[in-house]
DNA sequence: TTGAAAGCGCTAACAT
DNA sequence: ATGTTAGCGCTTTCAA
């Protein structure tokens, strides 16, 4: 009824389980590991010593030999000078958008059915960023996800040429032969400026992302084509941080410039909650007076009050994909080469738009 | 000028460091441990060589004979009927709160200057729990935190009973000889029930967390209590599931059983902001007509409009104390003993009471 | 199909 | 203060 499971101290090892089916070590090692070849009633045999010797395979000592940790490292990295004061926060701060969270979970779904599961990096510093190369060349994991938050972020090109498998979520600003997958983000600016346009909106501005990233310079680039195409030529433009308190800034001088808008579509769903907020405070009606497109489809746009139509991007499958790419990349060292994997946006249409 | 950096295949070991310095193996070891009782000279030969070859130890090599993995586990675990079928979403959801996301912060913050890393775990069914025992008892990690989302979460007692290192956010609801950290709740809800009286309110309502959490009870208790002492036996309560819907629906509630009520304690940030949205639906100012006070102080709070009044709580800090306390569970197998570590909330004032 | 044996790269006695 | 040596627990040729 109970099954004997030794503390760690004295754990059970192959030896132990090999003694107790009275075969050898090498014959315990295959049928753990599943290989064929082993006659039935043996491989009955060692499993029940395996149950009654309560024995768990010991993960470093398979490492050593095999020269895998099975463990991936998933980094969220920034690039702020050294002397930032508060760079303690920074895991915190990037928490604040359930984005990350989405890319955890997206990673984590792929790699639980594996039986591995992500370690965490936050990597903002120099040193942070030598630690996690560090952390590869020793083995510690076989490979990384990383998610940059800057436009500069030196650790991509790091992680090159040192040769360690890594794949990127988005594509980095300056080209490296990476994986990585991305979305069109052109397309989904060109939802969103459709569908402000065919609601009736004829005075519409928009929130960008940083315009230094890939990301914030192609929402904007694809939602000025479909404004330029419906004559347009010219839309008010603010420039965001991706957090809600730019958000509230942008919004702010948008309305100074123009206090007769009637839409705005913005570069993420936590800008646009602040814009959201900016505009009751102004006394407009959303949407009636003011329509309001965001883009993530994250936490926060169900949330909103009106809830937020938004472009949605798939981050949980996106995260899935990258981490696919990875195990390629680690299962064939070297040979693979690098690919990206760009996916569709789709309009979510809540109330404010 | 340029480092050689071999590539992980023929990765450079001891052997050659010593080798290049012209040393033994242990004496290599030494100074990479940073023992003493090396000879400066050779101390900075050997820096020396382990610099030219590129040379990063080999963390299985390091944990086979050490035994330790040198890594902690971070789980989040549920507690869901096997039958559920939306399962997959259990990490998504969780990070839909941002308060895991400032669990990890902290842990990850505490971990840094020790070059390590948490693993991230999501356990929501009976299989993953096993797979939560497995990964300790390979020694994939030296010992767990674990952040429950539900009361009857059976994981605390599956790790204690295989003598697994572990340490719980938040006090178990059954008894168990386990470290733990925890909140003073009952004193962060007397805080908010004093303000909302100070402020002047005086048809008081709560609605609270799942009551079958001790979080959920006591902060009921603590604010029934000073309700009590002031003269108001009787306090309208409504139960939420601290998801915004919830605290939507449980406002909804709350209005309907007294539309003249003028302040509501709500036992978190995120039901708090559903809360309030209910009320400017139904035409309430706040804090004019209805003052609200969250509990928390996450995200959220100051991202609501208006910012909302809540109790702190400094999860970033309980979640480094319970790594601290883990270490110690890990460095004193079986000798160190059980420890609970309260901590006190604060009054954060903003603009909803 | 099974067993014997050689390491994987490192640490930690122990000896010097 | 340094070197020698014996494993840590496992996988994987190689023989039988």
């Amino acid at each position: 009824m109970s099954r004997e499971i030794r503390a760690a101290a004295g754990a059970p090892t192959l030896e132990d389980v090999a003694r107790a089916a009275g075969v050898s070590r090498a014959t315990v090692s295959r049928v753990i590991n599943g290989i064929r070849n082993v006659d039935p009633a043996i491989q009955e045999a060692v499993k029940q010593a395996v149950e009654a010797t309560g024995y768990a395979p010991n993960r470093a000592a398979r490492s050593l030999v095999t020269r895998r940790a099975e463990t991936i490292a998933l980094v969220v990295s920034g690039a702020a000078d050294d002397s930032e004061p508060e760079r303690s926060a920074f895991a915190g701060r990037v928490f604040a958008d359930p984005f990350f969270g989405r890319v955890v979970a997206g990673v984590a779904e792929f790699l639980r059915p594996r039986s591995m599961y992500p370690v965490l990096m936050f990597a903002e510093t120099p040193a942070d960023r030598e630690q996690v190369v560090s952390y590869l060349r020793q083995g510690s994991a076989d490979g990384a996800l990383i998610v940059s938050t800057h436009a500069d972020d030196p650790l991509p090109a790091l992680l090159a040429s040192a040769g360690l498998p890594a794949v990127l979520f988005a594509r980095p600003s300056t080209p490296l032969p990476m994986s990585y997958v991305d979305l069109a983000h052109r397309d989904g600016a060109r939802l969103a400026a459709e569908h402000l346009l065919a609601r009736g909106c004829r005075r519409i501005a928009t929130i960008t992302g940083p315009l230094d990233l890939p990301a914030g310079q192609e929402r904007l680039a694809g939602f000025r084509d479909v404004m330029a195409r419906n004559g347009f030529p010219h839309v008010p433009v603010a420039e965001g941080a991706f957090d809600q308190e730019s958000g509230e800034a942008a919004m702010d001088r948008l309305l100074t410039e123009d206090p007769d808008l009637d839409g705005v579509f913005v570069a993420n769903d936590v800008m646009a909650q602040g814009a959201c907020h900016v505009l009751r405070e102004r006394g407009r009606r959303i949407p009636e007076d003011v329509a309001v497109v965001g883009f993530d489809d994250s936490a926060v746009a169900p949330a909103c009050r009106p809830p937020l139509t938004t472009v949605r991007q798939p981050v949980e499958e996106m995260a899935a994909e990258m981490a696919r790419l990875l195990q390629n990349h680690i299962e064939q060292p070297g040979r693979a080469e690098a690919l990206s994997v760009i996916f569709e946006p789709e309009l979510v249409v809540r109330e404010s738009a």
